[in-house]
Parts: structure tokens; sequence; C-alpha cells
DNA sequence: CTCTTCTGTTTACGAATGTAGACGAAAGAC
DNA sequence: GTCTTTCGTCTACATTCGTAAACAGAAGAG
């Protein structure tokens, strides 16, 4: 019985989930404090979205000690495609293009990325020949 | 006084801004009527979005008789930008740029989009050498 | 062996969202 | 000039989200 519910992770929870995802196993205390830096919330608000996390299925525990190791539970870019397709879902077929390049304007790609996009559109553009 | 509240609008309520964006004004009932062959909402459901949808500012409303006339306020583009920046901050060093790969490949361009984004991809590259 | 500090769990509560019934006023049918 | 259809508004209610206090049990300090 799979649990493909796919509940996606609310805006407050993204917060912690990218952070787990990038820094790896994290214990609550070490989210808690890495977000201290960022956002002005209570503990108890934090561990309230690490629980929501892993009841949805994003994140997993390893208990170690008294406590719990959090780690990202299937791959991140499973959760950001599906992001991302509904957004391509909300533009129409005129408001696309623009949406797409003020996407890669703004996403500061790295330089192997952009030749990657970049030959990936040739590839599309060729295709794309009668 | 602007009323910069910018609430940008749920899932839900997407569904019928772009219908109305898209298809120009409409009265309550042809939007009812157009989102009947796509979800199984009540009337009173559109209703209740459509009212949502001017309260937050992203529609506006004409009176039209006994009707009104629902007509989208301000450029779509506005809050797709915002729905789009929301998503690239999810994104992590590593994983923007197969997102946006993830993102053009499945967005069906039309040739001169994908042309337009070749050329500012270009431009990029050329400005990020150092 | 106590006292203090953490940890995870339970409970809370207002705002937003999804979904829709009820109702009064206005328009149209005849 | 009634009867019916249609419109917009008001009210409703379960769920999710943002935010957090309270609490019970375990671990550490001395």
């Amino acid at each position: 019985m799979n649990d493909k519910k796919s509940n996606d992770p609310s805006p407050a929870e993204w917060r912690v989930l990218s952070l787990v995802w990038e820094e790896g196993p994290y214990a609550a205390r070490e989210v808690i404090d890495a977000l201290k830096t960022q956002v002005d919330w209570s503990d108890s608000t934090v561990k309230t979205l690490l629980r929501r996390l892993v009841e949805k299925g994003h994140l997993q525990t390893r208990k170690v000690g008294n406590s719990f190791l959090y780690t990202g539970a299937g791959s991140p870019m499973g959760v950001l495609k599906r992001s991302g397709d509904s957004l391509l879902q909300r533009a129409s077929r005129k408001t696309i293009g623009p949406l797409l390049a003020h996407l890669v304007e703004s996403s500061e790609l790295s330089q192997k990325d952009l030749d990657e996009l970049k030959a990936m559109i040739e590839t599309m553009s060729k295709e794309g020949e009668s």
C-alpha cells in the first residue's frame, strides 16, 4: 500500500524541508537553531513543522539516543517538479514564454547549467522542424 | 493609498482566474459553465471563488444589467512572476538547473519563445565571462 | 539521588481554503 | 400582474496552515 497521497509541503514547511535536504541529517535542535538566523519562529513552531513533514512523508526519522535525526525522504526533484508543473499550468500560451525567460534570468544559473540549458533548447528547436 | 496587500490566489482560485484572463470578460454564469467542463464544482463554489478573487484584487467587476462582468485586474505577469520566484526560492544551487531544464522541456514553448530564450542565455553567458 | 534541561507529544486557536446550501431581490415568461 | 428562473450575498463547516504554549518523560549536572 503505497502512501501516494502526495501532500505537498506548505510554504512554511518548505523552509524546514530545504534546510534538511541541503544540510543533511539534522536533529530537531539543529534545525531550530539554523532557522533562528533566518526567521523568528519559536521552537515549538519548528517542531510542529518537522512533525507535519514527517506525516506528509517528506522527512524520515532515525532514533539516535533520546532524539531523532531528520533526513529527507524521497528526492527533492520530485517535489520540485510537481511545484514547477503546477506553476506552468497557471501560465497561458501567451505568458509562458516570458515567464520562463523571467525564471531563467533571475535564477543565477551556473555557466554549466546555462550551457546545458542552451544545448537542450537547440535540440528542441531541431526536433520542432518539420 | 495603493492596496498592495498582494494576496496571491489559491490553487482553486487560479483556475477561475486564468480562465477569465484568457477568455476575457465573462459573466459569472459563463465562468461557471466554462468550468463545468473541467471540474466538478457547484455554482456556489465558483461564485465564492469569484468573490474572493475580487476581494484580493485580481478581478474587477463592471455592472451590466442585473449581473456583473468579471475582468482581470492588473497584469497576469505580475502574479505569475511572484509564483515563479517563490518556486525558485525552494530550489537549491544544485537543483535549480535541472528544475529549469524540466520546466523548459515540459512547457511546449513556441519556436519564437525558444529562440528568444536561447538568445537570452547566450547574452547571459557572455556577461558572465570575466 | 535530586534538580535542571532537553526532547518529543499533545492541545490550541485564529486565518485561509475548498466546497456549498439558503435566501432575498431582480428579471423574464406568459 | 403572478410564477419561475437567475443573480449576487450571506452563512456554514470541515480541513489545512501558521504559530505556539503546556506537559510528561528522559538525560545530564553535581
